[in-house]
DNA sequence: GTCGGTTGAAACCGGCGTGGTTACATCAAA
DNA sequence: TTTGATGTAACCACGCCGGTTTCAACCGAC
């Protein structure tokens, strides 16, 4: 199973914030267009960056920007904005075991402390990245260009 | 997108073989009531162990065992076995961004590497833990219950 | 040689999350 | 009031998952 696309998507479109945000409206019809999907898709993204507080999008006039500096804003908040692991844990655990078995009613204690260090790893290295990452790479790809 | 269960019951096979394998013959039967599932579950989950070289299954006469010592499979040769990440890639990246849009045309190549930092980060964790650790702790819970 | 227990594999199924789409009510500024 | 945008609901198709039944292939023991 990967990592649903609103994770990538939600960092394109802080992305296209940055760039585009001084000139044009940002507006959900706009990021579809520079994604590649539906506007509806969009909304429903910003509407989840929106409750995380992490933009403001304004209803009837349009648009849509960070409610704070990029460097503020972690690849881990963007994450857990976008509500890909249920329950927080990464991992799913068989429900079932069988507690008769010496092995099985002890499994999930077992295994939980190691799966909790495995997922914190990836979240520890989501929380040393930032939005204002992705800020200073754009320009520089997009400088390249030329 | 939780990551399938398929991970954490590969797992609980490996700590079943060490507990019982002396005594009993590890049938997909016999896994399949410690695990609380079907047999034909835990027999397409040994095929893919088996696939990976971590273990052999004995046709016929029936039972399995790993191929190596314990503290010699990681957590990692389990996940990679169990297959859970198309392309080897942990992210899904939306696959149409707008090649006309500066954003859309650079965030592949903006993102590509800072998500391989976050996927690395979990999958040197796994590596870190062997199925060695398991023998240890399911052996001291047991005495634990006692 | 055949019987019993086991694996391997095919063919289904229901459920769930995802990404997509249409339609429409709501809102705020011009 | 018109216009352009958001917020939502109601669908849809698709793919993966875990589950189940069924049956052929296998191998040791009797």
């Amino acid at each position: 199973m990967q990592i649903s696309s609103r994770f990538t998507i939600a960092l394109h479109i802080f992305t296209a914030m940055d760039v585009f945000g001084r000139d044009h409206k940002v507006t959900s019809d706009f990021l579809a267009g520079s994604i590649g999907t539906n506007p509806v898709i969009i909304r429903r993204l910003l509407g989840q960056l929106k409750d995380a507080g992490l933009i403001t999008v304004a209803r009837g006039t349009g648009g849509c920007e960070p409610t704070r500096p990029l460097k503020e804003i972690t690849f881990y908040d963007v994450y857990k904005a976008v509500g890909l692991v249920e329950d927080e844990t990464l991992f799913h655990m068989h429900e079932h075991p069988n507690p008769e078995c010496p092995v099985g009613r002890n499994i999930q204690a077992l295994l939980e402390d190691r799966l909790k260090d495995i997922q914190a790893a990836m979240e520890n290295e989501m929380k040393r990245h930032t939005v204002a990452e992705l800020h200073d790479g754009i320009h520089e790809l997009i400088a390249k260009e030329a």
